[in-house]
RNA sequence: GCGCCUGUAGCUCAGCUGGAUAGAGCAACGGACUUCUAAUCCGUAGGCCACAGGUUCGAAUCCUGUCAGGCGCGCCA
């Protein structure tokens, strides 16, 4: 509809500079955009606008001109110039018609696009260290990624969602130091603990796991080696429990990738070595530091510390070589906003490893807020106490978490309220789309209860003709609009304006609810209707699953 | 001090690859169920788009500066 638009304005330029009634026959750009009131017409173009430097002439008289030179196809009800040169088309309903069967026709495969050609993306996210249960912030990251996840895939991209394991290094020796010491402690023992040890039930219950499989021998065990076998099950039942949580929250991931297995195969030590080989690390204070600056870091950053022990950085390193080696065009790191002071250290690494810089993008995701009925909840990860994701799904259901995490942009911070999220009203935004596709399933029933003798065609979309009331070609346009709002949504990586589509459509769908009947005595104004809202219930399918929320057929 | 994010209705936020009269939900007030689900709809009210400059036909949107809030600036992970 837009590209014939784009035609006829491109035609009318033509003819207009053939009849000498337009100077130049150069023009940039133009956009055709849906204008945001009604009585802007259906459809605007800049054109003119955009071609007043080249034209030298006043937007408007471009617009005067172009108008007399075009030749409108038959869907176009009239034309107009408005405003400081916009030129605006007026659709008839038929116009609209074609979507429905467009919809009902691609079904589930309504909105995906080609926009991604193929191109291989990874999108790494959740990621949390296996040393506590996964909280809120978590949460956000897991819609975030999950989502994101599957628009890029929706939109043409070929996508593999990872989760890295991060069961090296310190902080798993602390998690074992934690339940040996909390174990000791719950056998009697009279014991001080040490400063960093995490704090919490999860960590009670945990070394009265590994008391009970080990039997009251291995509190004789020595310390050193009683800490790894604590910090093995500890980690190890940790991972599974985040694993469930996941899967309850409705993410999937295609590989778990562990660091400890980049330290077995010698990849990190083999990145180090081929980093000096390259002349891209340095020796200074007994350390080795990675020339990191080279390419646009603000300093240069240690790879092995002076006492041999690789850093953080190191491994990571070896890990994002690794990715571009299995394949990847782009790779996409899902992070809490407070990993951001990372960024320009990785991306110099990537760089470094000869990528391009739009190879590597990190999504920084903001802060969450976990409020009930307004009131902030008090947290302290060092404490153990805070609320986890999986005390979140218990208590307000996949679904409502989902859509919630995912309502605003990951740019801002988000209040997360728990009694909102669990209300089931008007407040909670997830019952408003959930109910368009629950109404639609009691209409679809209903009908087909009511009327067998009519065969139920309208899965054909028949009779569209009839569709003509305002609220039904506003609902038409905003199924027309899916599409174009998906691909938007892949490019700027941005899951919430999937959210906001949905609100729109849905709002669409309960205005013509409350005006019209669907199931009418007119046989053939019912089944087009019915046609319609089948359509509309397929799009907002297609939109939750790509938010990883569920369309119920009652509710 | 430097860096990233944010600042839009009383509250929570969309809109930000520049477009016409800045939108939605909540909260407030007033209406609509003998009906395919009222978890809905309709109406009223509510705005120096933080502030000051700049760029241009045109700025909430882009640039610069200021102010405010959040976060981060380790041979931690």
């Amino acid at each position: 509809m837009k590209q014939t638009i784009k035609n006829m304005v491109t035609a009318a330029a033509k003819k207009a500079v053939a009849a000498g009634r337009l100077p130049s026959g150069q023009w940039p750009d133009m956009e055709i955009e849906a204008p945001k009131h009604e009585s802007q017409g259906d459809l605007s173009t800049n054109f003119a606008m955009v071609s007043a430097a080249v034209q030298k002439m006043a937007p408007r008289q471009i617009a005067l001109v172009l108008i007399d030179h075009m030749e409108p196809v038959g869907w176009i009800e009239k034309i107009e110039v408005a405003g400081p040169g916009f030129i605006n088309f007026f659709l008839k309903p038929a116009a609209w018609h074609p979507v429905v069967n467009q919809v009902l026709e691609a079904d589930e495969r309504y909105g995906v696009s080609d926009l991604g050609k193929g191109e291989q993306v990874q999108v790494e996210f959740v990621s949390a260290n296996p040393t506590g249960p996964l909280h809120v912030g978590h949460g956000r990251g897991a819609a975030v990624g999950d989502a994101l996840g599957n628009i890029l895939s929706f939109a043409g991209f070929s996508v593999s969602k990872e989760y890295y394991i991060n069961d090296s290094g310190r902080q798993i020796r602390t998690l074992g130091t934690s339940v040996w010491f909390r174990l000791l402690a719950q056998a009697g023992r009279e014991i001080e603990f040490p400063e960093d040890c995490y704090k919490g039930d999860y960590i009670k219950d945990l070394a009265q796991e590994v008391l009970d499989r080990e039997g009251p021998e291995f509190l004789n065990t020595p310390e050193d080696i009683a800490i790894k076998i604590c910090a093995r099950y500890a980690a190890d039942r940790i991972l599974a429990q985040i694993r469930k949580d996941l899967a309850d929250f409705g993410v999937k991931f295609d590989q778990w990738f562990s660091e400890q297995s980049l330290y077995d195969s010698g990849r990190v030590q083999q990145t180090i070595d081929a980093l000096q080989k390259k002349g891209q690390v340095y020796e200074k204070d007994g350390a080795l530091w990675f020339k990191t600056v080279d390419f646009g870091d603000e300093k240069d950053r240690v790879v092995v510390r002076s006492n041999g022990l690789t850093t953080y950085f190191a491994s990571d390193i070896a890990y994002h070589q690794e990715k571009y080696e299995r394949g990847f065009d782009r790779v996409i790191d899902v992070w809490g906003a407070d990993h951001h002071g990372y960024i320009d250290r990785l991306a110099a690494a990537v760089m470094a490893m000869g990528m391009n810089r739009e190879q590597f993008q990190v999504i920084l995701v903001q802060l969450v807020t976990l409020l009930r009925g307004g009131k902030p909840v008090q947290m302290s990860t060092r404490a153990g106490e805070f609320v986890t994701l999986k005390d979140i799904v218990d208590e307000v259901g996949k679904d409502a978490a989902r859509f919630m995490f995912l309502s605003r942009s990951y740019d801002s911070g988000l209040d997360f309220d728990l009694e909102v999220a669990k209300q089931k009203s008007s407040d909670n935004p997830v019952y408003y789309v959930q109910y368009v596709h629950a109404r639609i399933s009691g209409i679809l029933a209903k009908a087909v209860e009511q009327h067998p003798e009519m065969n139920m065609d309208f899965r054909q979309g028949r009779h569209l003709s009839q569709l003509v009331a305002p609220e039904e070609i506003q609902l038409i346009k905003a199924l027309a609009g899916f599409p174009e709002q998906v691909e938007k949504s892949a490019a700027t990586c941005h899951p919430h304006v999937i959210f906001t589509c949905l609100m729109t459509l849905a709002s669409a769908f309960h205005v013509y609810y409350n005006r019209h009947k669907v199931i009418t005595s007119d046989a053939t104004l019912t089944l087009a209707r019915l046609s319609l809202v089948l359509a509309v219930k397929k799009v907002i399918r297609n939109g939750l699953s790509l938010l990883g929320v569920s369309a119920p057929d009652r509710m």
